[in-house]
DNA sequence: AACGAATGTGTATTTGGTACACTAAGCTGT
DNA sequence: ACAGCTTAGTGTACCAAATACACATTCGTT
């Protein structure tokens, strides 16, 4: 077992790592992706994708990198979080995680094992199971700020592919939000906002009449409503 | 010039610090704490009070520490904002630096040169001086979350002394909102809120009308309006 | 006692949000 | 082909919240 200890320092430097919580909707819930731990410590418990910060890494390309190899997952809508950094949250050594959030649509997704073999799965945010470290906390945190983004932002795009029915937009907000919304009303409300138009294109899927499908105008667009 | 180099990994590590955005209202003007750089590199530059991380040491007590080192100024309200981590930010090494944000009424505040005799001083946020590394970014980031905040919690208030007019309260708000704000529609506003109810007392500075005083019915909470 | 300066107060209007029910269009099974 | 099921799509009346707006009050000063 090779304990080389080749990078040495003044003092002492804490490690650095960044996790990510990545939402889908799926089922009709609100989900998470998860890993199995294959290793001590928190051996068989799962946990958030990501991993230990390269030196000359960007925060975000290395959530986007741990994404990728942990997961398979690419090309999702990413924005930082928090820092997590009580000196105990991990046993091995001090460890800061700048947590990161991510948002997919689930037909985007399909999460390989990693290259360690381990499992990936997705939870209903509901019916977690029990967490390595603090990150029971990284995702309560990040659900909160998730929901309370929905209403200032555009972010619930995000969760949708390019082309959607007012149907489906409005399933997200009632999926985050865990309330009915009266649906005139937010036909209303969106299309007042115009951040989407209408495509002209009809989606026909199932026994019922076609839905309108609509595109959001600027997708690059995020932040701030008003 | 002793180059020990005591502390070693197998893998390298990021050196981690904290940096705190002050903010208080000076003159009218929303101002920050700057502290003058005197030694490379940036020596001469001004920067926000901050540096590194001890091992055993809390994210906030890390902050709170340098704020109290560098400039003497404790018991103010601090909220972490966003963790800098671009790999060329600091010339030196690799520096992870874990943001905050705190908010003083200017009274209380009494800067005192820091041990290694740097000095301080407050800069208005729009006379801002060159600034080193990417201190300019966090304080814009800074600014920008505090304002928004404004509108949806109660953070105006660590601003002001606990006892304070509406008078004081509406400057607050006009100058973080950078608009003059009606008189009448702003007491109504904040006292349908309930957040801040009549000492009894009355403020008698100035050669006019003394002005009821007010002050936070519950301090501690700060989050969240409806 | 007159003046200057900041305090303190109410109403009418506009705006935005909410509540609420039926017709339209497609598919399926007979 | 048509009856029945399923989801799409649409407008108005009501209520609550935000806005616009002007003058009397109470100090200190001269």
């Amino acid at each position: 077992m090779p304990t080389t200890h080749r990078h040495c320092y003044d003092y002492p430097h804490p490690a650095v790592t960044t996790d990510v919580v990545l939402f889908t909707i799926r089922l009709d819930a609100l989900s998470v992706l998860l890993i199995q731990r294959g290793n001590p410590p928190c051996q068989g418990m799962w946990a958030l994708p990501g991993g230990f910060l390269n030196i000359d890494e960007d925060l975000e390309a290395c959530a986007k990198r741990e994404l990728l190899e942990e997961t398979g997952v690419e090309g999702v809508y990413l924005e930082q979080l928090y820092t997590f950094g009580d000196p105990k949250r991990d046993p091995r050594e001090r460890v800061i995680s700048v947590t990161f959030y991510a948002l997919s649509q689930s037909d985007h997704l399909t999460p390989k094992a990693s290259s360690d073999a381990a499992l990936t799965a997705w939870f209903a945010i509901n019916q977690l199971p029990e967490l390595a470290f603090d990150h029971a906390d990284i995702i309560q945190l990040a659900r909160k700020r998730l929901v309370s983004k929905l209403g200032y932002t555009t972010i619930a795009f995000k969760m949708l592919p390019k082309s959607f029915t007012l149907s489906q937009l409005q399933s997200v907000y009632e999926i985050l939000l865990n309330e009915d919304l009266d649906k005139r009303n937010f036909r209303k409300g969106i299309l007042a906002r115009n951040f989407i138009k209408e495509t002209g294109e009809y989606s026909r899927i199932g026994n019922h009449r076609p839905a309108k499908t609509y595109r959001v105008i600027n997708p690059s667009q995020v932040e701030i409503i008003k």
